[in-house]
DNA sequence: ATTATTTATATCGCGTACGATAATAACGCA
DNA sequence: TGCGTTATTATCGTACGCGATATAAATAAT
């Protein structure tokens, strides 16, 4: 640790920290998508809860988590803030007491339609290819696999 | 044991989230680091700001800001907790009494061995060449820098 | 059938993130 | 000099993210 010659101030800290540059980007979308979302009422993580309702309502809470890599520990929160929203009701499941079925009013329906430039807004923000944004996303989900592979051998 | 990888339905809403991959990876980095880091008592953000100070402390709180992308709101709690686990002091800069300026005590001068091996098994867990890492940060940086701007100029 | 185990949500606490705002210090300029 | 402006940090409120734990329903085991 101690040497005295060595150079601290050439060497970035934050250069070789692949984990920064992944916080960096997802913040940078993050910042995106905001004005496009606030005009909603909807956070990030409500867009993509609402997204996969969009596509498949009902769905219930570990269904959703399961799909946005959540917990029930944030989505519950989450889901009765849309709820007070008035955009999901959530019903236990007559057939399963466990589960609550989150399922769209008018209203979440009717979001789906002023939703729907997002995904283009954003694809032209990347200013990338679509090709090469899949080639990227191909990457972190391989990256992704790994890293949670080694994180469970330990 | 929440995972998804790739999508069986054919109408995938996540399908076309770049943001949400970069999510995911950016959450399986955390889980890798996890492990690693509370042994010292750290979380993944105060991590990287001990990596600056270790670099180049003392810091004011703006200029660890600037290189870590955090602000006064979030980074003044996160350095009062590393005050109070005596890792670092907090002191005005008499030349700018508007500066708080951050400096490493010896403990949290001495936690820099023991964390020396960190960046080691993160890079073994990504499970890819250096070289592959270093493209994917700098498509990564630029995919930020094209976001960025694109959220400025709206 | 009773008990034990698993499954599905919910609750709690801590630590980020971040927009909005406040308080104080330093600076620019008439 | 005085005063408006900018810069730096702190405070507040809302919303995640997640480990740990609790609760209740469904299922498996004996």
């Amino acid at each position: 640790m101690a040497n005295d010659l060595t150079p601290p101030t050439t060497a970035d800290p934050m250069a070789p920290m692949i984990c920064f540059d992944l916080y960096a980007a997802s913040q940078a979308f993050t910042r995106v998508y905001k004005p496009l979302l606030a005009p909603l009422g909807l956070t990030y993580p409500q867009y993509l809860v609402m997204l996969n309702l969009w596509s498949d309502a009902p769905l219930s809470v570990g269904e959703i988590g399961r799909r946005v890599s959540l917990e029930s520990n944030t989505l519950t929160p989450l889901i009765k803030r849309l709820q007070e929203a008035g955009l999901v009701t959530r019903t236990r499941d007559p057939d399963d007491e466990r589960r609550v079925v989150v399922a769209l009013t008018d209203r979440g329906q009717a979001l789906e339609a002023q939703a729907a430039h997002v995904p283009g807004c954003i694809l032209e923000a990347t200013g990338m290819p679509q090709a090469e944004i899949e080639a990227l996303q191909r990457t972190l989900r391989g990256l992704t696999r790994t890293m949670l592979d080694a994180a469970a051998s330990k």
